[in-house]
RNA sequence: CGGGAUGUAGCGCAGUUCGGUAGCGCACACGGCUGGGGGCCGUGGGGUCGCAGGUUCAAAUCCUGUCAUCCCGACCA
């Protein structure tokens, strides 16, 4: 298994490069660790933002946009948060620069222009919402706010890895504010449950709920729900999280509403985010030996149509034979490509449209015209078969949600086969060691027993499950009593 | 910031031990044959060898410095 897995590991980056580049803009600057998105991937992020927007709208939401730069006195206001975050933080300076005399032709900063209050380009916006929410909020009238806000975000990470941690990163941010504790809590379980609804249904990703250790947790929150996926090698990806902030926020920013029995109180927060790193996981979850693998709901091109022909006279009989194809398509918005450059060889552009990972390959000649027949390909599974030209239509329906659906199964066996019981530190040791995957376990619920774990496994608590049943037994480490099984993996 | 490795054509690499005219594969351009799985043959274009300094008649190669990248730690959506 493992040395699969470390092909895998290697093979990321070239799939990588169908969707996104690394930044490269100058020498000896430091832009590192940003990424280029390239068409095709950004329209399979286009895909992912308008669908879970969908489901904001669908659940009350609503975007707004807030402002890049946090003057640096809002974002210390709440402690905990700018703590969390001041170690990764871009600051601007000065606003202006000057020729350089020493050397023609070059720019060096003004230093005349050094700003009063240095901004910090956010690395997320809580400050300079709560800062807008506190002139918006006077009574329970005004409550709740359920706001979401697309937008890019920076964080000067020691260590960048391609899309599961560039410094500059696309999200999604929704900054909520509610009257109740319990409304806030549940308004942060329902977003947990929906990123887990899009990641599953949209995406083909099992996803497990959970609940973060207070060491994990968002810096600022009062609980940090989130949703935990297991790649092909066996570590585990945090693709979303769903904070609920208590009144930390409200308490730092001062706002306070009349409540319905006129007293004045503080409000309750969630805020909630999911990032281009799920793109990374759409990769590292269903990508094989020849490329990637898209589901049919988020690939941008659904099906790909390849004619075979020798001559202009066959590529013309070949486009008349399938103009129906093409007119039906087009009125059933299944978005496809007839890929008709005469540049390329057929067998070229399998495999090009292999390692993009479209889902359904149709492919039509001369032979076909004889036999009225079709050649159709499915991508997951790698299986081309010969059909009747009229049967089309319900094949390619049946396989875009057959796909899909099988995506999703495969990847949830991989997930299902790939959690274990460890019973004894040993045991524990050894399953992180030499299976991978998600290891449940007892634990004290203690931060320096999971400290320990860390330091001596790099195994972290991924999450405390949420649909688990609960089993009391023993912490495997300190022994000490333990409420239920969590779960720990190796993650990115 | 600690430990390790690497920088040579757009990409991937050889050449460095032992100094002597800059190479290969892919990609690119042109011509022809091809066309139901990355096809074949021929021709051609493209490189301040990361940067700066030093040693030498002569440096991709040796020495010093420096910058960057990647991997492993600390940090993290």
């Amino acid at each position: 298994m493992s040395k699969k897995l470390t092909k895998r590991e290697e093979d990321y980056s070239k799939w990588y490069n169908e969707l996104v580049v690394k930044a490269d803009l100058a020498e000896n600057s430091s832009v590192r660790g940003c990424m280029v998105i390239k068409p095709y991937g950004y329209a399979i992020w286009e895909k992912m933002q308008n669908q879970l927007d969908q489901m904001f709208k669908d659940t009350g939401h609503q975007n707004a946009y807030f402002p890049l730069f946090v003057p640096k006195s809002l974002f210390e206001a709440e402690e905990k948060n700018a703590e969390g975050f001041a170690k990764e933080c871009a600051i601007v300076t000065h606003y202006r620069l000057k020729n350089d005399i020493k050397n023609p032709g070059k720019l060096i900063v003004d230093e005349k222009a050094k700003l009063e209050e240095e901004l910090i380009v956010r690395p997320t916006s809580e400050a300079v919402i709560w800062n807008t929410y506190k002139k918006w909020i006077q009574s329970y009238r005004d409550l709740p706010i359920l706001i979401n806000q697309w937008a890019n975000v920076v964080r000067w990470e020691m260590r960048t890895r391609l899309f599961l941690r560039t410094a500059e990163f696309l999200w999604q941010e929704g900054h909520t504010a509610h009257e109740t504790k319990k409304e806030a809590i549940n308004e942060a379980i329902l977003i947990n449950d929906l990123y887990a609804d899009f990641a599953e249904k949209h995406m083909g990703i099992p996803v497990i709920k959970g609940l973060k250790s207070d060491s994990e947790k968002f810096a600022g929150a009062e609980e940090t729900y989130c949703i935990e996926a297991l790649m092909q090698d066996g570590k585990s990806l945090q693709a979303g999280t769903s904070h609920f902030l208590g009144q930390n926020f409200a308490k730092a920013f001062d706002v306070k509403f009349a409540s319905k029995d006129g007293n004045l109180d503080y409000v309750w927060a969630t805020s909630w985010g999911v990032s281009t790193r799920l793109m990374g996981a759409l990769v590292m979850t269903h990508s094989d030996d020849n490329g990637l693998v898209l589901p049919p709901k988020l690939a941008p091109i659904q099906v790909v149509i390849i004619p075979i022909y020798k001559s202009i006279e066959e590529f013309n009989a070949v486009q008349t034979y399938i103009e129906p194809i093409i007119d039906k398509l087009k009125s059933k918005e299944i978005s496809f490509l007839f890929d008709k450059r005469d540049t390329y060889k057929p067998g070229f552009k399998f495999n090009e449209h292999e390692m993009k990972g479209v889902p359904i390959r149709i492919v039509a000649g001369p032979k076909d015209i004889e036999n009225s027949s079709l050649e159709i390909f499915r991508r997951d599974k790698m299986e081309k078969e010969l059909i009747n030209f009229d049967d089309v239509f319900s094949k390619i329906d049946f396989l875009i949600t057959d796909i899909q659906n099988n995506l999703f199964e495969k990847a949830q066996s991989f997930t299902n086969s790939n959690i274990r019981n460890a019973y004894t530190y040993e045991e524990f040791k050894d399953l992180i060691k030499n299976k991978g995957g998600f290891v449940s376990a007892h634990w004290d619920g203690t931060v320096e027993t999971e400290e320990k774990i860390k330091k001596e496994t790099k195994a972290t608590i991924r999450c405390i499950p949420i649909d688990k049943v609960k089993e009391k037994g023993s912490c495997i480490y300190s022994k000490k009593p333990s409420k239920q099984r969590v779960l720990f993996a190796k993650a990115y």
